[in-house]
DNA sequence: CGCAAAATTGAAAACAATCAAATATGGTGG
DNA sequence: CCACCATATTTGATTGTTTTCAATTTTGCG
């Protein structure tokens, strides 16, 4: 059941409980955290390197990401954020941003003020531990992405971000099979991984020859979990996710 | 006074203190936490990837770096770690490792065991905050890192990284003007910068050559800093310093 | 149906990797 | 203090992946 609509406070909690147990109380404390939601359009700003935002933004539906800009005019997508994450969760403790946030699709988000997340961890602190260990996560992907960047070649960092891809959307429910919604442009792929769209271009024709990778439309399928695994050097351990469906 | 050697309790609160004001009552709390060091020589793991650590590692002298190994045996260095960093804090909530953690100098090393520092952090929310804080900042140090390799070419990513360690190592005082001690041979900054050692050191030679750094035995000098700091399109933003001296 | 965005193709150029040696350096023991 | 050795740096020639540039084709959507 890819796709369910689930609420704000749902998707936050499935996620949280993707990586941490939380308890029944927990649960019910974070189901009354305020939540203000909003609609926006694929390739909006959400925010902005230099703001000093007073709210987090949870992303609800849809796919959004973060990059940087070099001197140069060049783009580098950061990281992706899917139901579930906060992308700007640091901005609990830095205050200043230093990237930008920008949606890739349509997105519901969700806004939670500092404050209310401040008073939420002083309540129940393993959900400070559980934010923490959240912010933890996503920079055990930069380090993986890094590796993926600086030392494997593009057959392989294509393939290695598309397991990523189809396993946080799994973690979540949002996966059918081996099959998912993916709505990243060629162009924006080249952003993620360091490259060119050219070039991003003919390495998909090369998984789609090996097949290793088939798409239509916007889906994107799998079909052999164990060749793309491998061709992307791919393990899942620095996800920390803790029930592990690779099936 | 560069190289003064400072007590373990001493160089993680002056590293706390730069990104983060600490209370008095606080650096009293810091000051009695058991802190056990150790003498280490260059080259030697500290950590590996899959253990379960039940300590952190302080850095009290010397430098480590945070590497991950590619299928195809090849290395990317993720992260560095100068005096008063603590290059393995996430385990606290992350408890299997995914990287490995080595040393590059001999080291003094300082180990604090988790159920010290969650009983501190219990005792001390804003100490949680500021360890937090100190991930954050190291997260945000892997964004940069992310957009240096994956989006600027060889000469602006070691001219940034050089930029880099010097503010680094301002922070905890140890540089000498323009200049500072730095060990990283060439291969291990081609491991750092997703190069090879051959392409570091004609880097390294054009960077001579235009006047950026000047190298006697291990010392680094940055002779001007705003060329390099431009050429390098080196902006500190990320290192979430407090106090910024880029004299 | 029409149009803008995205994907695809081909040819040429460039940055960086690779391979293989040679030179220099720093630390050690005699 | 010097010779020696392992390590690190430097050099040159070649190869190769990836980029760049410039179309062309396809797709999705209103």
């Amino acid at each position: 059941m890819a796709q369910a609509p689930l609420s704000p406070h749902q998707i936050m909690i499935r996620k949280l409980q993707s990586i941490f147990t939380l308890t029944s109380e927990e649960e019910q404390a974070l189901l009354s955290l305020p939540i203000q939601t909003k609609d926006l359009e694929a390739n909006q700003d959400i925010a902005r390197v230099g703001d000093q935002p007073n709210q987090c933004c949870l992303i609800v539906e849809g796919f959004t990401c973060v990059h940087k800009i070099s001197a140069e005019g060049k783009r580098q997508i950061i990281a992706l954020h899917v139901p579930g994450d906060i992308p700007d969760l640091q901005s609990l403790h830095l205050h200043v941003l230093d990237i930008n946030i920008t949606s890739i699709t349509r997105c519901k988000l969700g806004f939670i003020k500092h404050s209310d997340m401040h008073q939420l961890c002083e309540q129940y602190p393993r959900l400070t531990a559980a934010f923490w260990r959240e912010t933890l996560v996503h920079a055990s992907i930069f380090r993986e992405w890094l590796l993926n960047i600086g030392r494997r070649e593009a057959y392989a960092r294509i393939a290695h971000l598309l397991c990523e891809i189809l396993l946080r959307l799994k973690a979540v429910g949002l996966t059918e099979e081996k099959t998912f919604h993916m709505p990243m442009t060629q162009a924006e792929m080249a952003d993620a991984t360091g490259m060119t769209p050219v070039h991003v271009n003919r390495v998909y024709q090369a998984l789609r020859a090996d097949g290793l990778i088939s798409t239509e439309k916007s889906q994107m399928t799998l079909p052999d979990w164990n060749k793309i695994q491998q061709a992307g050097e791919f393990d899942p351990l620095y996800l920390h996710i803790k029930k592990q469906a690779t099936s």
